[in-house]
DNA sequence: AACACTACTGCCATAAACTGTCAGCAGGTG
DNA sequence: CACCTGCTGACAGTTTATGGCAGTAGTGTT
């Protein structure tokens, strides 16, 4: 059962390996396969996205470009490809930016809607410069600003104090390489950034905060004037 | 066909939104399938490593992770990720730089060949600065290494003078944000870095360089003692 | 200890799919 | 025109997927 898909495969990577066209015969001989399977395998591919064109009288050519096959990423993985793809897309130069733009709509559109999330808020930020490892656990931060509870901190400043806080998590972001959860702070009454490699300890607390996480990002949004940029 | 492979994704998807295990029974209504097949599919989404666990008595459970439906990626797409993993893998916290590092590991384990030598270039160098526009054709470059050509360039230097050089590219690299071609200059007689942003013009021999790719290469690590940081 | 629930495997008949052969149409080339 | 090629439909043979049944084993509850 695992035949006709490997077959496919082959039948891509032997497109790939011409640069001219090739015609159905010569495929359908180095997959081992007729050549009325061929076509219809060739439709196949292509109903999956492949890009190929077939010209009647010249043969087949593989458009360039690469499929993946379905591969399984952790969540830290996932978070990886896609704040690297956020930083090409806003760092290099203007053909690959878009490219990374791009690749990175093509992961979005297939992860679950929670997912979603971290794509959207890893815009908010983009720096440079090292941090210490995350003490705080990033997954429980996230579920937290998924069901919109509060989150009670022991978190340390700049000077090493060390304050207790009661903060509406409702964004994750990026700042200088390091996260920072983004959240209404019940202290000081006002929006607060938290690095969460100061974060010493977290609970959180089984009550849902009073107001929609997305109505607070907007709010947010709003207070920002002009976004942070070098 | 397709629509085994459908199911499957579905039943992945069934498996996401439930955060607790789940039976194969309700798994099965779930994806309107016999619990005999479900076994089966569940034994098939396992051979294709998605990491999911079923204990007796409890039900599955799918470990944190996303699989990715399988995807076409255009070239500079697909350098656009390679780039921004090796960044993260680079720059980011710890934690987040081995997930860039694993990530880019899996993705190039299912590249074809050619594509392969991207990734190891792009290892070359890493930096960070803005350039304007390529005016060179990226993927002629990367054809003239793949058959080791001549290559016979119109080079603009940092003064603005204009020579007319041919080299023997061995490697394509990013510095800086510009991408760099490695090369043996025939004029220098000496290995030189080239700006592909100050390229005027180019033009591929049909003659191959008297030496291999893959030894100019070696020889040119051996001439860095230090590799290039900051 | 008994019981309920569950994952997991093997067997087999049936249903669905894939495949190859044959035929024919359409577009491009010489 | 002949020739090559892509593309589609129909049919029969083969393969594969599926569902039901029976049985084993691990887990938790009573």
């Amino acid at each position: 059962m695992v035949a006709r898909s490997e077959r496919l495969l082959t039948l891509l990577q032997t497109l790939r390996r011409y640069r001219r066209p090739v015609t159905g015969t010569v495929l359908a001989e180095e997959t081992g396969v007729s050549l009325r399977t061929l076509y219809r395998d060739i439709a196949s591919l292509q109903a999956q996205g492949a890009m190929i064109e077939g010209e009647a009288g010249i043969g087949y050519v593989l458009k360039p470009g690469f499929m993946l096959p379905p591969m399984m990423f952790s969540e830290e993985e996932l978070e990886a490809l896609v704040l690297g793809s956020r930083w090409v897309a806003r760092a290099a130069e203007p053909r690959l930016a878009n490219a990374g733009a791009d690749a990175l709509a093509k992961i979005a559109a297939v992860l679950p809607p929670d997912m979603r999330d971290m794509v959207d808020s890893a815009t908010l930020f983009v720096g440079r410069k090292r941090q210490d490892e995350d003490k705080a656990d990033v997954s429980a931060i996230r579920k937290a600003i998924r069901l919109e509870r509060i989150l009670e901190l022991h978190y340390g400043d700049e000077q090493g104090r060390i304050s207790r806080r009661r903060i509406w998590p409702f964004a994750l972001g990026y700042f200088e390489h390091v996260r920072i959860i983004m959240a209404w702070c019940e202290l000081r009454q006002d929006f607060r950034h938290f690095r969460t490699d100061r974060i010493i300890d977290m609970t959180i607390h089984d009550a849902r905060y009073p107001r929609r996480r997305t109505v607070l990002l907007k709010e947010w949004r709003d207070t920002q004037d002009t976004p942070i940029e070098h």
